[in-house]
DNA sequence: GTCTATATCTGGATAGAC
DNA sequence: GTCTATCCAGATATAGAC
């Protein structure tokens, strides 16, 4: 269990759109316009995945609510059963996707207790996660400049809880006389940084055929290598 | 001038706007409705920083020809006398840019010859080039995926050939047996992310006071340490 | 070279039948 | 709950005066 592989972490954490939709409904059950689970799930999770696909490939502003009708099935008015503007339904996906990321990583850290496992675990989590929700990682970084004000301050502030995590593994093992003094915050930025390329650049990294549980190692020994100049070999 | 400071190089190679808005009137001078250099060249920094700056703030799909035309105090009819269609506009923002910033990579690089200096100025000519022309690289990077085909296999190519600059310094070094081995192709997309991260979330260095001669010594050292896993101290 | 005015279309959003 | 039909603001692009 230390190093879990991609397909057991999957399993490990639902992580369908099918779940995330549902807590979508059930958080503001009242305010919904559609009282049916089963329907109000289904359509979510399909106007969802629609929102995702048409999103990335051509971008949130771009993408017509008649193309999202069209792609997701639902004509028009039924969508607006669902959301109340475009810019509501941006806010809706970023901040739904924001609750499960945040959830499933701060579990996943505290799985480990050693400073070095806890960073290759965070590493590693961050990488699987984002392999599982792939299209919502990508659309939550490419769209957040189109929220509005609080929306965007929201979405900053969770980028940072997340190096947050990073900063305190680094602390830690610093603390402890683990890993070598440097400055915590930045090199948690340029951990963040990598991380981002994994799900930004995919053309990338398929067309060179690098699966997911190698970047995460590699990765996690170009960090190690400076925090512990370990000689090889 | 083995390490330049960042304001030495901002003269040493002109990045301003106006030399990049000529080289642009220049490269298709016949095809060019407006014939007065003086005049194309003025009105054609104006468009470009005024699309700029609205691109960046709300993406190049939100921001209208209106807005375009009061923000660069050009006329709707004025615009259309320097490009033909919104879609051309952005290709041209592209490739322009393009042209600079691949030229004067390869003149950085070439003027060193050690793989370890080489590494260093690579790293460090880049992110200079993007703190000069910041505007310009946020926009390529987000708007390269609302291209047309062939100029988005432009933008991709043109990717993969900085990566190469930094896979052939790898690569020379670890052949004259300064660098240890390692896969050179994945390490360079390491770098790139980290190079990438500097323009692309300027908010978070800026709000840690971190100046991009810092950043520059702090990515080189975290690749040198994999690298040649020297002890600090 | 630049402007004003306008043709033409497509977008988000809603009303009301079923 | 869902659909069709429609409103109208705002988009790109162009024509023609100056």
């Amino acid at each position: 269990m230390a190093d879990p592989e991609y397909a057991a972490f999957r399993e490990l954490v639902d992580l369908s759109m099918e779940e995330l939709c549902r807590e979508q409904f059930r958080d503001d059950r009242e305010r919904a316009r559609i009282k049916n689970e089963r329907i109000a799930v289904r359509n979510l999770v399909r106007i969802f995945n629609a929102a995702l696909s048409l999103s990335n490939r051509k971008g949130f502003a771009a993408m017509s609510l008649r193309e999202l009708s069209a792609e997701a099935g639902l004509s028009m008015g039924a969508l607006y059963n669902y959301f109340a503007s475009k810019d509501q339904l941006l806010a809706m996906i970023q901040r739904q996707g924001r609750a499960v990321v945040t959830r499933v990583l701060e579990s996943q850290v505290e799985a480990e207790t050693g400073p070095r496992p806890r960073l290759r675990r965070a590493i590693q989590a961050h990488l699987f996660l984002s392999e599982a929700l792939q299209p919502w990682f990508y659309f939550a970084y490419m769209e957040t400049r189109h929220l509005g004000r609080d929306e965007h301050r929201q979405a900053m502030a969770a980028e940072l809880a997340t190096e947050t995590l990073f900063v305190d593994i680094i602390r830690q093992g610093q603390a402890q006389g683990v890993f070598l003094p440097m400055d915590a915050e930045l090199l948690a930025g340029l951990i963040k940084a990598m991380l981002q390329d994994w799900y930004l650049k995919r053309w990338k990294h398929k067309r060179r055929g690098v699966a997911v549980e190698r970047y995460a190692a590699l990765v996690a020994d170009l960090v190690e290598a400076r925090l512990l100049t370990v000689r090889p070999g």
